[in-house]
DNA sequence: ACCTGAACACCGTTCAAGT
DNA sequence: ACCTGAACACCGTTCAAGT
């Protein structure tokens, strides 16, 4: 609030006027964010690669704006620049063939993920430049790789490929995952 | 810090002589919930029931612990009862058959998902009670009937099944989703 | 209606002083 | 080594007073 208002040249106390409060201003500002990410036209053919490049250009916006993200958790879409994005999920979603259950519960799932994930991810760049941050993974594979074996076979075993991929390679697995899950579920029922 | 300091009949400040700070205490704690969680002895058939297990008790921990949720999210397993934790999750992942390099990088997915759900669901939980929470869904799904068809037609089509399932069911949809996607991509390599 | 400075009730953390 | 009270530098928000 004070920082806000201090870009804006007046007092914290001046943002009452045009805001509830902290929270509605954050609602504002993630309602302008996500209408930066591009919405495409439903195609049968590529609809993963659609839904894998909105969940991508929004978490890379959300990156640098941590309280954005956070505030991305938990809140029912009903902005009007969300609202058009998740019409969008759910139409290329449908457009890929899935139930309408996994649209209705998939769409929350999609953004959580997302949102979680930027989150995750600028708490890691608040904390340290690239270079620390390869000095530390290097740490972590370390530290896993040395586990007593008796006592933490698994983590040892795969502790090289713990450390290997890098955040966004993180984050595309998982997204793949989700997306993986959600046409599973789709033909099961 | 200072609450924790009452409940314990002292001052805060008495606190920076056993700990480092809040982000070290919040990792204690973490640990300390984690260890609650109980690990089950790897088994071939039922693992999926187990991981589900494991993820729905740990959420449920976390749901009235909303700020060491968030502390959850962006942390590296390496406290000692975060290890023996995720070394029981790897373990039963991998008596699934699922791939190396799945265990790798869906332990973190997995973490990141229940840690993500629980703060999102705890934000629910402290901003209204079950009665009122009820009532905001019915809103919820008033309002995503009553959406203009020409603008966003899957969305208004797939209200009724939006706001039908609870927290939990939404939960163990997303859990669900993220486990047959870790099967599928063990399957495709 | 919009803005302002000052104050309020909180944070986490530091520090000099104690035992 | 462990604890303490007071202070510091921050928060978001309120409020009486201005225009």
């Amino acid at each position: 609030m004070r920082g806000i208002a201090q870009q804006l040249g007046t007092g914290a106390a001046s943002l009452y006027a045009h805001v509830s409060g902290k929270e509605e201003l954050l609602e504002l500002v993630f309602d302008e964010l996500v209408g930066r990410v591009a919405l495409p036209e439903p195609d049968p053919l590529t609809w993963r690669e659609q839904l894998h490049r909105m969940a991508f250009d929004l978490r890379a916006i959300l990156l640098s704006h941590r309280d954005v993200a956070l505030a991305g958790l938990g809140r029912v879409p009903s902005s009007p620049k969300v609202l058009r994005a998740a019409e969008a999920v759910v139409a290329v979603m449908r457009a890929g063939g899935l139930s309408d259950r996994v649209l209705a519960l998939g769409l929350e799932q999609f953004l959580l993920f997302i949102a979680a994930s930027a989150f995750e991810d600028s708490l890691y760049d608040a904390r340290m430049t690239a270079d620390e941050l390869a000095v530390y993974f290097q740490e972590v594979h370390d530290f896993y790789e040395r586990l007593p074996a008796d006592r933490f076979p698994v983590l040892a075993s795969i502790a090289e490929t713990m450390s290997g991929p890098d955040d966004v390679e993180r984050f595309e697995f998982g997204m793949t995952a989700l997306l993986a899950g959600f046409e599973a579920m789709s033909r099961s029922g």
